[in-house]
DNA sequence: GGAGGCGGGACAGTATACAAATTCCGTCCC
DNA sequence: GGGACGGAATTTGTATACTGTCCCGCCTCC
């Protein structure tokens, strides 16, 4: 969508992450516009938008209120996470062209570059994640999936497991990464699964207990 | 939603389904205004949670046309759900009371009475079927795998896929529930899993080849 | 004669005014 | 004193007018 309905999406969903808008929060339109600089109309784009993304929960009256998101919650998007990433690099290991694995290859380069680092850069961390993870999404080629998976977003989540990772738990994840790209690079299904499923399950484990996830 | 906006996608979401809309139209908000007897506002409304629903896609420049499905997006779709079908139908039999179960034997003895009267009727048939699948959504207690799969409602397909059902594999469908409903009592996610993947399986081969479905 | 730019029309985006609905509070009656 | 009814205020839904952008066809210029 075209700038307002954009900038009241961000402006929203930036101030939910940042806690600034806490979990429970009513939404009311008008204040968002006023806030977001904007009319109603974008606001409630930007609502819906939310809604669909479970940031955002409505009663049966149609009223908004910023969602909560309890253990259970969170175990639960990391199951289906890796469900649909699982079925995602699954689909990767049959479609992947050389081409595609040595960009999934150099995108892993560049997460060990950051981890080498003196100073760890945890942004740039998560955006070469994000690549890495979007890469193998694209290579699944399915409209359908990417939309469910997109809908799944969970930054609040995965921006928290970050920041929760130490730099060894990093370097793992960095580990688990090149073996993901092995196993699409020999085109094994079964291999590629069991090994995204995995790494998303330990994201969970370090994200629930820190101090534990990488004993 | 409220009068308007849900009139609006009840009305394209049925001329989408009848083919009134065909796969490829583009939908243009006055257009359609006119169509539902409302203003753009809530035709927008309901575009969108078409689109959402993959009912729609829209082009990079935010013009919307009827979603068109190939055999592949058909088989995806069916793959989707079998996995978070199978997923909430797990989640269901750890958490199934006694009166669940019994209210999914009565559903299931409604579809038998469908397919022992006279003439079949199949709009009948598919309101009991829906019954039977959302009550075991709801006995998962997940909002945000209900929230996913009603986002692949493919209401086209499940209808398609009915109409090409011939009585022997109604009945078949409906001694797949039963079984389900036993393995939910017994408490077995196992069971309960494999059961509902391959009854969801076979819906998706019935609708491609119906004549070897019933094989 | 072809290619690139210019202009008009069609369509989506945004703002705003008005209508409907829901919630909350106060009062009145039992 | 409590509960229910009613009305006012708050909030969301809908209509409509206006604005901006994109597409397409035409015209000019090379």
């Amino acid at each position: 969508m075209s700038k307002a309905s954009d900038q009241a999406y961000l402006e929203l969903r930036g101030r939910i992450l940042s806690g600034d808008l806490a979990p429970g929060t009513q939404l009311k339109e008008e204040e968002l516009a006023v806030i977001c600089g904007v009319s109603r109309t974008p606001v409630r784009d930007a609502i819906r938008r939310l809604e669909t993304e479970l940031f955002v929960r409505r009663t049966d009256s149609q009223r908004s209120f910023v969602a909560e998101w309890t253990m259970e919650d969170i175990e639960e998007v990391f199951t289906l996470r890796g469900m649909l990433e699982g079925y995602a690099v699954r689909r990767a290991a049959t479609r992947a062209n050389k081409g595609q694995i040595a960009r999934l290859s150099t995108i892993n380069e560049g997460l060990r570059a950051v981890l080498d680092a003196p100073d760890l850069d945890v942004q740039a961390y998560l955006a070469a994640n994000a690549q890495f993870h979007s890469l193998i999404l694209e290579i699944a080629a399915s409209d359908r999936l990417a939309a469910l998976l997109g809908r799944l977003v969970m930054q609040p989540v995965v921006q928290q497991t970050a920041m929760a990772y130490d730099r060894e738990q990093l370097a793992r994840s960095h580990l688990e990464h090149t073996e993901i790209t092995a196993a699409l690079a020999q085109g094994d299904p079964d291999w590629a699964e069991a090994l995204m499923i995995a790494h998303i399950r330990r994201a969970l484990h370090a994200r629930l207990k820190p101090s534990e996830a990488g004993a």
